[in-house]
DNA sequence: CAGGACATGTAAACCGTTACATGATTAA
DNA sequence: TTAATCATGTAACGGTTTACATGTCCTG
């Protein structure tokens, strides 16, 4: 996979909640807090806060000689805030910025999941074809495993579509 | 992510199931076929082929001049058996493994499937422990998108796990 | 004070993507 | 015949992981 860059916007985003951070405690949150729906790995950490305050998203503040605490910056926010708002290129990232949704009445809430919702209801139209096209008679006898997790994946999008629209109608 | 290598078990499965192959016809493969499950450019087939061929996995033979076609040597095929049988780390390794398996009868099918269930039960309950610990008070109000997903999550594993049961007892 | 754990930092290797390159076939 | 397309092939880049390195603090 190309790997999308969402690791600053992450860190931002646990900045913007948690208040600063320094390495450990934003390594802690990675494989323990988050660490459900992202990871990062301390190598990665360290030098991405550098990049972020030399790019003007952080400030650093060292808090015993070598234990350096970073904060958001205005501008971070204005980032933080510009990643929230555009598009996600997939279900993992959509995820992440909910997971940065604290209040129920954001109106973000809404629009991520609507964004989800159509994704998804295009996947399983596409799906439904495929199924359609390629086991409409008795082929699945000589293909099962395909055949299985078609079915699957039909299942996976429909469940996940009527659990988004439950959440859309409350 | 590491991205563990799994490109040359998924040729070897496509030689396998759809005999010898060309560059040009497993690169459609990719594209139409198996697609909805793993992608991979060409620019990652063309070297993997004369990889696995110097490593005696595949055999070429010239069709005219420049292309090339390969086949699946005894070796290879015990290379892929082996991939088949051996436990995955994920659950897109082991849906490319049942896509590669025809035979409803073969035991493969149950194995796999038995694997991802055991699994996928650990992990519903890994999830419902975390929701009774953050959010067995009124604390999802002050971290409401977090309680959403983490409430998708569990009813995507509740799910995935009715589905496995309901194949397995047939 | 010696050893180990730990926080921080850097380097190397791997996988995959995008972009570029080449030669042959096809088509205007 | 020139131009476009296509199959094949290579190079450069980005992101992540693993492994290695360094210094500090704690502990026996």
């Amino acid at each position: 996979m190309p790997a999308k860059r969402t690791l600053p916007y992450v860190i931002l985003g646990i900045i913007h909640t948690q208040g600063p951070q320094t390495g450990k405690q934003i390594t802690h949150e990675f494989v323990h807090e988050i660490g459900e729906f992202y990871h990062a790995s301390h190598s990665q950490i360290y030098p991405e806060f550098k990049r972020m305050a030399k790019d003007g998203w952080l400030t650093s503040e060292y808090l015993d000689g070598k234990t350096i605490r970073y904060d958001i910056t205005e501008e971070g926010l204005e980032v933080l805030k510009q990643w929230m708002e555009e598009e996600s290129d997939d279900d993992a990232t959509s995820s992440l910025k909910l997971y940065f949704i604290r209040d129920q009445k954001d109106p973000l809430l809404q629009k991520i999941m609507n964004e989800q919702l159509e994704k998804h209801v295009k996947k399983l139209d596409h799906l439904k074809e495929r199924k359609t096209l390629l086991f409409s008679h008795d082929e699945k006898q000589d293909h099962y495993g395909h055949y299985l997790i078609l079915t699957r994946a039909i299942e996976r999008e429909e469940n996940h579509i009527k659990w988004l629209k439950a959440q859309l109608g409350n």
